[in-house]
DNA sequence: CTTTGTTTAGCCTCGT
DNA sequence: ACGAGGCTAAACAAAG
């Protein structure tokens, strides 16, 4: 019987992998983005299950951070203290749980040799040559996985994780290391660093440029947000757009027209009162909820 | 020091 | 049986 009061699977432990955990957490948040220590935070406070053993599981959840390709870093900006980066998802990760299970992902996102070899040397110049090549001024972040889509498999050209983490393992600000680079930073090329890294990468001149998500009137979960990015002046940083772009979506999926940047956080609180309803049924979520 | 992050290893479960 | 994915342990480095 569904205990009044009672927000979640009490000491149960919750039919989500680590992956899936990690990635509400994420996507519920307002940046799109966490600290790891928020990610511990998100899951501790709503399952139970997840206050003991905090040292084993969190162990694992940090192996599977570093471990999967469909994690990014973002390093932090100077006027953000604190310790580590934030944690996002991949831009091009799509939509891991299209089977409807949460506990195991229809196939990893993972990353070719060659792509992981072929930044060794300068990320960033890999970056911006594949980048500027592959998105156009105009074009929808969510052209993006076009390339990606070939039934065969992973084998799709997806050179922006591994530059990703060589950017972010550079520490530096997207915009400094381009100034550093001596790019001119064209403001087409700006508002697509600022859609992929609206933490990282943001420009002045586009601030107004991409859709805008107001932080403070979502809380899903009941989450307070409050305070949680702004800086020490109280002032709202940049807000991002939701990171993720198209992902390769089957003929008929309910998703198409849901995933645009005007939708704003996914319903995921709807997702876990549902949750609530099934549980004990086994039945797993839909995964169109968690990561849309 | 603690926290964060990376990596390797082994075992498990699941689907084919 | 096999492979992919998930979980845990552990060693280790780096950063705050």
């Amino acid at each position: 019987m569904p205990r009044p009061g009672k927000n979640s699977y009490s000491d149960q432990k919750p039919p989500y992998s680590y992956i899936s955990l990690t990635a509400m957490a994420i996507q519920n948040s307002v940046e799109k983005m966490l600290p790891l220590s928020d990610i511990y935070k998100f899951i501790m406070d709503r399952f139970p299950y997840y206050r003991e053993n905090t040292q084993r599981w969190q162990n694992s959840l940090r192996h599977n951070l570093s471990f999967n390709d469909c994690f990014i870093k973002i390093p932090r900006r100077p006027d953000q203290p604190g310790k580590g980066s934030f944690w996002a998802l991949h831009p091009d990760c799509g939509d891991m749980f299209e089977n409807g299970s949460f506990l195991r992902r229809r196939k990893r996102f993972k990353l070719l040799r060659a792509e992981h070899m072929a930044c060794k040397g300068s990320p960033m110049m890999h970056y911006f040559h594949h980048h500027h090549h592959h998105h156009h001024p105009g074009a929808k972040l969510a052209a993006a996985s076009a390339h990606h889509e070939h039934p065969a498999g992973p084998t799709s050209t997806n050179i922006i994780n591994r530059d990703y983490k060589g950017v972010m393992a550079s520490g530096l600000p997207l915009t400094s290391v381009m100034h550093h680079l001596g790019y001119p930073v064209p403001p087409q090329l700006s508002s697509m660093v600022n859609s992929m890294w609206p933490h990282v990468g943001m420009l002045p001149e586009s601030m107004g440029s991409v859709p805008v998500h107001t932080p403070t009137d979502y809380a899903p979960f009941g989450m307070s947000m409050k305070g949680l990015y702004q800086n020490a002046n109280g002032q709202a940083l940049p807000v991002p757009v939701p990171i993720k772009p198209t992902p390769s979506l089957g003929p008929g999926t309910a998703l198409t027209g849901l995933q645009s940047g005007s939708t704003p956080l996914c319903s995921a609180a709807l997702m876990l009162e549902k949750s609530e309803m099934l549980e004990g049924k086994g039945a797993p979520l839909h995964p169109a909820l968690l990561l849309s």
